[in-house]
DNA sequence: CTTTTTGCAAAGTTTTTGCACTATA
DNA sequence: TATAGTGCAAAAACTTTGCAAAAAG
């Protein structure tokens, strides 16, 4: 379904009762913007949009990502401690998933039709219909057990991988 | 690894530096005997100790199951909205995932070497050590969605197949 | 007896809600 | 112009933290 347009968006809301704001494509177009690989949390979007100058209520962004992922527009990831993520919702062959370091939160996608084949599967015996299915492979670092994680370990070190992965670089996302 | 004795886990324990304690004795107890396919958040193991008459305070309990995740001794599961629920870290011969309704949040366990497979390949691939890997298939019963999910919903409307599988029955948890 | 752990209460995060006002269809 | 959506501020839900007392090794 996506990429959507306003038009299409407006569409998919209208038929089911909900009505296209400019808040709403605001959020969407964002999303659509994002580098791959990318996926902000509700803060982040929050402040993005303020420092683009047009700014949208912290609960306004609750409430409509929590609608989009309702519609299947996007998808909430729980990656990392604490907050939830979203991304765009890609369909089937851009479906993805991801491997995560569990002490820096370093994320990477991969891809893998045998996870959605098996996921369809069990939906399936279960009688239930696919919405989405998530891998999350929580991983550690060799550096860090050899630096005696999960116990002993400064609280100021990172891994070397973890390059500055934290912060999405905010440049000019549309 | 599983399952632990009092013994094994205090061996476990002090290799790391750490204490064996009355609380995270029993903390894993509860865990070890719990029916399978379920899980506990923070709050439900607090209030099953609780009416147990051997009450942990709830910092303790987070404190706890914390470093046990860390420890790879319990599981963090992120299903339903909200708040996190844990259960024993089972070996590989044992590990499941999830399927969710996420209507109701009733979940199901499944088994799956692919899903292993994949996530130990994908790990592999970059140079990461695998901890746990999860996989969640969100799925939503075809009578929500005739019934007009996700916009016209009743509010009080449950799926047919949501039993009482909200609270652990929490009779006699050991 | 040194160091970790606990319990408490207070504070921190993240997310939701009520309500008057505004905007959309 | 009826209904859905917004922004604000207040509240709720969940989790963490500081500290003095207690317990473990």
């Amino acid at each position: 379904m996506p990429p959507y347009t306003t038009t299409s968006l407006k569409a998919e809301l209208n038929s089911r009762g909900w009505r296209l704001t400019p808040q709403r494509e605001k959020i969407l177009h964002v999303f659509q913007n994002l580098p791959r690989g990318n996926h902000l949390s509700a803060e982040e979007l929050f402040h993005l949009l303020e420092q683009r100058g047009e700014p949208i209520s912290l609960s306004t962004i609750y409430r409509s990502v929590k609608l989009m992922t309702r519609m299947g527009i996007l998808r909430e990831l729980e990656l990392a401690e604490g907050h939830k993520h979203y991304e765009l919702h890609q369909p089937h062959p851009h479906h993805h998933h991801h491997v995560v370091c569990i002490q820096c939160n370093r994320t990477i996608e991969f891809n893998s039709d045998s996870v959605l084949k098996q996921s369809l599967r069990q939906a399936e015996r279960e009688g239930l219909q696919l919405i989405d299915c998530q891998l999350n492979v929580m991983t550690i670092c060799p550096e860090a057990l050899r630096m005696g994680w999960p116990s002993s370990l400064p609280s100021d070190w990172a891994c070397s991988r973890a390059i500055s992965e934290e912060e999405p670089s905010n440049s000019q996302l549309s």
